[in-house]
RNA sequence: UCCUCGAUAGCUCAGCGGUAGAGCAUCCGGCUGUUAACCGGAGGGUCGUAGGUUCGAAUCCUACUCGGGGAGCCA
């Protein structure tokens, strides 16, 4: 008996095959029953009628239990009932595992309690359709850079210091030193751009801050692309083509699952390029017209941003902020060297900030002044100084939030259901 | 750290000064097309913890614990 994946069943009509899953729910109707099966692939409806099969294998799937694992043999037919065009008319089961008091009911449960079983949650058929999307995001992310002439490099996790000395960082020891996770890999990937041209890294990031919002992790994910010879507009115009690519690979390649999750595929399909932009001058004139309280200097709440990116039907580029408010390695605009030649990419819907980039500083004396201006230690960002004094070239980069781009692009109402075990506030369990 | 809301059955909640309730889940019975199925029945409680007010507290007050949402910070 050839063993299929459900997702593959349309292929399968009136042949008999076996699935090797789990019961996701099961209704009885006295003398016929169905099954929700599931794989990891895909959901299928599995139909038992007590005259067409043994009464001894009626009763076998008539004590079965939710989330029990097994073996199901039947014959695939087509009908017009069934979401997936197909259903399986139930010959032989094989129970795997019984499965008794299943905590997570299929009626409505509270965020504290699934987080608590948050083990058993990803199974549901909602948590399944967001990690497939989110696979597919990373899978849209590497084929993009790979294809486009980057270099995945991967740097340290655990560091020295902080990157850019802001946020609040997770501290360790490393043997006799102090250390601390990586809360970015900027730097590192500086070095890496001056070494192999374009590169990118993927891993994990931490901030030990006490965020208590729909928008924030304590552990996240981000890409962080470094390109050697590339201004603040060209990096502007990649991170266009990389985000207008991964969207419109998860709309083809995750129809099903943005079904399952209710998206409003239209407002997704009006990601194309070019995006809005808007400088941080005319977002300030903006918001001021608006209502909104904020002077010239100062940087944006999360009430401004989503403002201002409601007021476009497509990701906004907010450019050339103050330097005052901004990294220490962000390169001046040469025309005007109070703003510096950064951009944010903020989602729309209320999303928030997905990219931070920038031109990085290129000429070793102005780093240095800012190493003062910004009380940094010298000695500690010796070697980032180095970048500057053998062979500088101009080169910018950017970090991209995975979660929040998940969040986005599923249209989530939090990013914790972006990440299989997220680290959120208080909670480090399970 | 601050603001704000909450904690009652396994789960989701109602009750807001006078004998602890419902739906779902579980168990028993019924139902041949169910989609969070439905119908009938049964079991199930230190009302977050500790004090206080009161003849009487799940209910009012205080503190604490845990959690939700938000601010700041950022992706």
């Amino acid at each position: 008996m050839e063993t299929v994946w459900i997702q593959s069943l349309p292929n399968y009509v009136e042949q008999t095959v076996t699935i090797h899953g789990w019961v996701h729910q099961k209704r009885s109707s006295g003398k016929i029953l169905f099954l929700q099966l599931r794989d990891g692939t895909g959901f299928i409806q599995g139909v038992v009628a007590k005259d067409e099969i043994s009464e001894e294998m009626f009763d076998v799937v008539n004590s079965l239990t939710q989330e029990t694992s097994l073996y199901v043999t039947g014959v695939v037919r087509a009908d017009e009932r069934a979401p997936s065009g197909v259903e399986l008319s139930i010959i032989n089961v094989d129970v795997v595992h019984l499965t008794h008091d299943y905590p997570i009911t299929p009626k409505a449960h509270g965020v504290d309690f699934l987080m608590d079983h948050r083990h058993l949650w990803i199974r549901a058929p909602r948590q399944r359709a967001i990690l497939k999307i989110r696979a597919e995001i990373i899978k849209a992310i590497r084929a993009f850079l790979d294809s486009h002439d980057f270099t995945q490099v991967d740097p340290p996790i655990l560091t020295p210091s902080s990157c850019e000395g802001t946020t609040n960082l997770f501290h360790t020891k490393y043997f006799d030193e102090d250390a601390y996770l990586t809360q970015s890999g900027q730097l590192y990937m500086e070095s890496a751009a001056m070494a192999l041209g374009r590169v990118y890294s993927f891993g994990p990031t931490f901030r030990a801050e006490k965020s208590k919002t729909r928008r924030h992790l304590i552990e996240f994910w981000m890409i962080e692309p470094e390109m050697a010879f590339v201004t603040h507009e060209e990096s502007i115009q990649i991170q266009e083509a990389l985000i207008q690519a991964i969207v419109s690979h998860v709309l083809s390649t995750c129809k099903l699952e943005l079904h399952t999750l209710g998206r409003d595929l239209t407002k997704l399909q009006k990601v194309l390029e070019p995006f809005a932009r808007i400088t941080y001058d005319e977002a300030i004139t903006f918001l001021q017209q608006t209502g909104q309280e904020i002077t010239w200097g100062e940087d944006f709440g999360s009430p401004h941003e989503t403002a201002i990116a409601e007021h476009f039907d497509r990701p906004v580029f907010v450019e050339k902020y103050p330097a005052s408010i901004k990294a220490f390695y962000m390169k001046p605009d040469p025309t005007r060297e109070e703003v510096v030649l950064c951009a944010d990419l903020l989602a729309p819907e209320g999303y928030g900030e997905i990219i931070g980039g920038s031109q990085r500083i290129d000429d070793a004396d102005l780093l240095q002044e800012r190493f003062s201006q910004h009380d940094l230690s010298e000695s500690d960002y010796a070697w980032y100084l180095d970048l500057r004094r053998y062979g500088s070239v101009p080169h910018s980069g950017f970090g991209l939030g995975l979660e929040r781009t998940v969040a986005w692009i599923c249209g989530l109402e939090h990013v914790r259901e972006t990440i299989t075990f997220p680290r959120l506030l208080y909670r480090l369990y399970p």
